[in-house]
DNA sequence: TTTATAATCTTGACAATGTCAAGATTAAAT
DNA sequence: ATTTAATCTTGACATTGTCAAGATTATAAA
């Protein structure tokens, strides 16, 4: 609740950016990225339809905001779930820190759908979106390297196992949040589905 | 080459569908998704800006006939990977369909961006595209099946191990194709990838 | 063959959007 | 107090999706 609301002065909105990344992300939700545009999200945040570009240039600038802030929550989780086990247990973090990657997605899926546009990874360059986009895949493959430290899975090229458990979750989660596998009616909770994909993943490591 | 064009009579075409398809899918490979618009796709074509309407209705229509398309293909290839074995060795089988799944993805990049486009299975009803949607899955799910009746994997619950390796080659067909992998220099040749990762997960279904 | 009907394509129009330029208003710095 | 920078508005333009009405050609019916 530590809004720095800088007390509106009708003209100057004082937190303009944020709100509208915020209204940007409630119109994903609503109509999907296609129904995304500059000038929507200005009227819903009361502004003039050009206001949005002096913050982000243009539609691309607004997405790679979206994503880079998507970015730095989905860290977070993942350094959240990590934390929570002692550190010998290896195996159980690699399987939290799996999770965690699919929990955000399906709980900040317009987040998710931003971050893995395929324009955004096209043409950069956006420094600062590579760098953060980096770290995940990161606190994965250092996992995975706990783990065979700890002689928790057998030996094996450390990159190809790490992503092999990338592709994984990053499948189930484009899964889940396209609603690939509800609209099907293969599916009933979605964490639920996660939890045991995700142990066959850990469980086919360890016997690797 | 047996293509039946209808020697065009320049005011209709003979086979503007498939030719706007054709237009469309190479646009999707230069531009990306975002650069395809129908009145551009018609300029290529030599058609005014409203012939696409006539045959696709509007955007959506036409992203659809292309999904659409996408699947027949992908099903043929899945299914001559199928039949490249003899029927007893089924273990074979699954990471065969599996790659052929993942070849698709990156031979016709275009293709498998738009048939797993978020918009599409938004929002139907497309009668047509969710029945060849969901036939991959069939063919891997008993594929599955075949593998459990010849005791070449353990015993479980068919659907959730399907899931399972779908989730997984769908996972590396989409950084395969949004080059998520390749921008961060994790990757030389794709197959070589493909097939590192498809080796991962049928020795780890073999132990489950 | 002639005629009627349907399919296919064009032209013209309209609202919505991204983007730019120029100006108005406010905040920050000097 | 004055200057400078940041923030927002207004107005404009080209492009796009979409619709309606008309032109052209294929197809079927007579």
């Amino acid at each position: 609740m530590a809004k720095k609301s800088k007390k509106p002065s009708s003209y100057h909105h004082g937190d303009l950016k944020q709100t509208l990344i915020g209204h940007a992300l409630s119109i994903i939700d609503n109509e999907g990225i296609g129904g995304l545009t500059l000038r929507k999200a200005a009227r819903h945040a009361g502004v003039s339809h050009a206001a949005p570009a002096h913050h982000f240039g243009d539609m691309k600038g607004l997405m790679v905001a979206i994503a880079i802030k998507g970015f730095s929550k989905m860290i977070l989780q993942m350094e959240k779930a990590l934390s929570q086990t002692k550190d010998d247990n290896s195996l159980l973090k690699l399987k939290l820190i799996g999770l965690a990657y699919i929990e955000f997605a399906v709980q900040h899926r317009s987040f998710f759908k931003v971050m893995y546009h395929s324009e955004l990874s096209k043409k950069g360059p956006y420094p600062d979106l590579e760098k953060e986009s980096r770290i995940p895949f990161k606190l994965l493959k250092s996992t995975v390297q706990d783990c065979q430290d700890n002689q928790l899975i057998k030996k094996g090229d450390i990159e190809n196992i790490a992503l092999f458990a990338w592709s994984t979750v990053h499948g189930i989660a484009n899964l889940l949040v396209d609603s690939q596998l509800k609209s099907k009616g293969l599916l009933g909770d979605d964490m639920q589905y996660a939890d045991h994909v995700t142990n066959l993943l850990y469980t086919g490591l360890k016997y690797q």
